[in-house]
DNA sequence: CCGCAGGCCCCAC
DNA sequence: GTGGGGCCTGCG
């Protein structure tokens, strides 16, 4: 067992916040097993500052888990604001990962019209499809399959992904050099590239740039955002427009509004 | 007057 | 959540 020193991160909020599917908590030992692309590890938290963890390098996993990422320069700016101060004060040390863009793009393309347990269903079943096994601590867990490998319509259909069957094979046709390309650009590229994929809006697009190509302006306005935001800082207003509340977004936190938004939606989560 | 871009609503997927 | 059809508006 090998471990890490932190400050300023926890597992728990960083892993189950929503940004991430494809891990699986031990209540017995407390480890997370986690899994990117055909990697699994297993980690926990045994204080505020000490992690744990085998199967990974050091190197790997601060970058899954922005461990390295310049978290107090962050907190400076969004603690600007009463609301997302108080988020932070209840849920400091929750990080944005960075995940592999093209899993990240099947996680949420499945992410249309669900909800969490379903995702972690599909993107297991979809591993246990079209990855390879692999075994673990004694455990047996599935590799993500890499673009192109997700090549079957009827098989994506027993994955039990329904609606979003057909955009996942567009998506596949997609090769490794489109997903290693959209981290080379900027965010309006980005997003406008990945939108001319099917299944892929406005949304989704801002969840893949901010949760895997490391562009921290992009603010996903889900059902839950809009509806914290209009509520503190628009009076309530359900005239106002998903793009007036990006711009208020990115005026007030640019580069650091996907980590606003983070916290406003454990927030809004809670009540 | 007509044709089309753009916004909005609605609903199947 | 997204896409696409229907419908309305504004402008050339």
């Amino acid at each position: 067992m090998k471990q890490l020193e932190v400050q300023n991160f926890n597992l728990k909020y960083t892993l189950e916040c929503g940004q991430f599917f494809r891990y699986r908590f031990d209540s017995y030992t407390g480890f997370y097993y986690v899994q990117s692309r055909d990697k699994v590890f297993k980690i926990r938290q045994t204080n505020d500052s000490i992690l744990e963890y085998k199967g990974a390098t050091e190197k790997f996993i601060i970058d899954l888990l922005g461990i390295d990422f310049d978290y107090n320069s962050m907190l400076k700016c969004v603690t600007k604001d009463k609301h997302v101060r108080r988020a932070v004060k209840e849920f400091n040390g929750l990080r944005l990962m960075r995940q592999d863009p093209w899993e990240c793009s099947v996680s949420y393309i499945c992410s249309a019209a669900s909800n969490i347990p379903k995702i972690q269903l599909n993107l297991e079943l979809l591993s246990k499809n079209f990855g390879n096994l692999k075994k673990f601590d004694g455990k047996e867990f599935f590799t993500f399959p890499k673009p192109g490998e997700i090549d079957c319509y009827d098989t994506v259909r027993d994955c039990k992904a329904g609606f979003r069957s057909k955009y996942l094979i567009e998506l596949n046709k997609k090769d490794a050099k489109f997903f290693s390309g959209l981290k080379k650009m900027k965010y309006l590229d980005a997003k406008k590239e990945l939108m001319t994929i099917p299944g892929i809006g406005s949304k989704v697009a801002d969840c893949i740039c901010l949760f895997s190509l490391d562009i921290g302006e992009a603010f996903p306005i889900d059902v839950w955002i809009r509806r914290i935001m209009l509520e503190l800082y628009f009076g309530n207003d359900e005239s106002v427009k998903d793009k007036e509340i990006l711009e208020f977004a990115w005026k007030k936190w640019g580069k650091y509004a996907g980590y606003a938004q983070e916290f406003l939606y454990i927030l809004a989560r809670e009540k």
